[in-house]
DNA sequence: TCGACACATCAAGTCGGCTTGATGTCGGAG
DNA sequence: CTCCGACATCAAGCCGACTTGATGTGTCGA
């Protein structure tokens, strides 16, 4: 029996896996830390909307950049959680995504230029080398552990 | 009692850690990885040449872009091993770094911008979207666990 | 109606990248 | 000579991001 609301479209997990390239598994994780929404059917089955591909789709660039999974979701947060987001909502986060990636190629333009120019200065100084500690500004918080408060 | 070789300065680890920003732990666990390494003194106390700073700074600006530590040995393999490098082996690495970094700075741009067109498109196939699973110039190899084989 | 298969729900395992803790040694200022 | 702090050497722990396994339930085509 189709669904009844007409124009949404609701999508099995295997579906979704399949469509977006990751596993199922990873469907359950990405709900359970808060990154992406299902409803269920009355047989308890997940079903997911459309949108919920491409919602994906940002997640996994979002990490390919470099961006932890914390991140994309408090970046995701802007979305409205309680209604299926339109065009209008994805196209803000598209342009806040569209600076923070901007900021962040030039982040990285700068660091590969400054590492050429520290290669061929002979500059040994990383405390006072600009190389050595860049600003963050996509936030990106280190992998692994917690950090070492660094001289307290 | 100063060093006998002449020209070659031998840096204790807290000296190390403190001007690199980093732990003195995050020191072992490097040279456990082989990417950093170390003399002993007759005392067994470990002793690093000046390079190493400029190692770590590469090790941690690597990381910074998203490259693991495996990756980053593979490329520091490189380097001599038997002998301190000297400034144009590290030239010769910074170029390819340059080049890598640039390869991934212009990933990071199409991506941004198939973002943008993407969501303004309304395009919503994420197979066929470019966006949704680009090339992967530098190797990253995604964070965590294994990866599931995509449709065997 | 039956059987295969997709799905649900945990708990536990894994891998990378470190940190923490316990325990013992070295070395230089006082 | 003594003592503190920096160092060495493990093993074990931890966080993020998932995956794997075990076990039970829904669904659908033949």
């Amino acid at each position: 029996m189709p669904q009844l609301e007409p124009g949404v479209i609701w999508l099995k997990p295997g579906q979704i896996a399949e469509r977006a390239g990751v596993a199922v598994s990873t469907l359950h994780y990405y709900e359970s830390v808060g990154l992406i929404r299902s409803r269920r059917t009355s047989g308890n089955r997940r079903e997911y909307t459309r949108d919920t591909l491409r919602l994906i789709a940002f997640i996994r660039a979002a990490q390919r950049v470099g961006v932890s999974l914390e991140k994309i979701r408090e970046a995701l947060d802007q979305l409205p959680r309680e209604r299926v987001p339109t065009k209008r909502d994805w196209a803000r986060l598209a342009r806040q995504w569209h600076d923070d990636l901007t900021t962040r190629i030039e982040e990285l333009t700068a660091l590969r230029d400054r590492f050429s120019d520290c290669i061929g200065c002979g500059c040994l100084s990383l405390r006072s080398c600009p190389y050595s500690n860049p600003e963050d500004v996509l936030g990106r918080e280190g992998t692994g552990a917690r950090r070492l408060p660094r001289r307290p």
